[in-house]
DNA sequence: CCAAAAGTGTTGCCGGTACACCCATGG
DNA sequence: CCATGGGTGTACCGGCAACACTTTTGG
């Protein structure tokens, strides 16, 4: 009866907010769905063993971890405690794990598996408490790569809220209130007019 | 090496945020002061031995009681992870424990005893929560009686804020938001002009 | 020349803050 | 009559939301 951690690891894929799940090889909870966990080793940290699973499902660090909430007796866990944490991922810096037995995929947040463990509320928590953080916070550093357009933040934006922004209203914000400034490279894609580049001012987390 | 529970327990008394701390007589810790707590007992609930504590030391329940954080390998303590709570009751309708050996006291949030166990991280972090939800909830309702004056709701907000406000712009905030309303009844005090009595619209904690 | 995305200003509304005077009461 | 706290309105400012057209490029 020890305390577990366990990891809400999202990233934005194709303008949809996806989830990091795992399917069970095994009992409790076989061929269902899970989130990243794992008991906490001896002597180890709360956020040291956060960090550690989702290197391990992810290869990534130095990215935006923190604590969600902790739980107690969730499903048939054997844990006694299960101390949540949730972390933001730009989906083009993972590699997943290839294991054969445990296999880790991503999966929309909208339209799950059945999940085990009761994994669902803990994943309602991490959706309503990233959206709160995007509006007072700039969290979203951890979702994007060094550079990008605007518009591509816009999108992430869009994709975690559910609903389309203003695009004057959105440029405004995000550099008035100094979370980007213009890196003076721009980007051409495709038969369109060349975007500026930008870059964010902090990637530690910072409130607004 | 289990979970334990440690529950911040704030009031305002005479104008002051304070709050609760036990004295320990046995070590570690021996002489010092700390937040009560305890060790999550077999098929406890989280939130249930939160709510114990609570009542052990105040004898009240049905007031604002909220999980607060997780914490690892606080100071000397043996639990392997520490989930603190922070509850806001009023003290007129606390009735303190009163034995020999561990002595529970008020004690002013600015200008505290020694604590044990890093207790001090606990309650910094506590008490910015607390400022925090003054803003935006109504969680003030668990710090004062059914009906009481605008002047005293002010007072609280003060205590806690640490800085006065204007009259004005409070009651309008205040009655305006849906917080408080008129119960139609006044209260005569000494020399003063008979002052209106309000009541929580809600006495659940709601967000703005 | 057409489709696709980039870029750019102005206006109205609302919430928040600053600010000062008169009133009712008990002693 | 005076000291004490109770009660009230207005004006300014800044942030936020709504809203539409022109430009550049590749095909």
């Amino acid at each position: 009866m020890a305390a577990a951690v366990v990891v809400v690891i999202f990233t934005v894929q194709q303008e949809r907010l996806s989830v990091l799940l795992i399917e069970r090889a095994a009992d409790p909870g076989r061929g269902e769905w899970a989130l990243p966990g794992g008991v906490l080793r001896e002597g180890e940290s709360l956020d040291g063993a956060a960090a550690r699973k989702l290197a391990d499902e992810t290869g990534v660090s130095e990215v935006f971890l923190e604590q969600l909430y902790t739980f107690d007796r969730l499903g048939e866990g054997r844990a006694e405690v299960v101390v949540t944490y949730f972390a933001l991922v730009d989906v083009a810096q993972v590699r997943l794990r290839t294991d054969l037995e445990w296999r880790p995929a991503w999966h929309p947040a909208r339209g799950l598996p059945p999940l085990a463990f009761e994994n669902e509320r803990v994943l309602r928590y991490a959706e309503e408490r990233l959206r709160s953080k995007l509006e007072y916070t700039n969290v979203v550093y951890s979702l994007l790569p060094a550079q990008f357009t605007l518009t591509e933040m816009q999108r992430v934006y869009e994709a975690i809220l559910g609903e389309p922004m203003d695009k004057r209203n959105f440029r405004r914000r995000v550099v008035g209130l100094g979370i980007v400034r213009e890196t003076g490279q721009t980007l051409k894609r495709g038969a369109h007019r060349p975007a500026r580049q930008y870059e964010f001012i902090s990637r530690a987390p910072m409130t607004l």
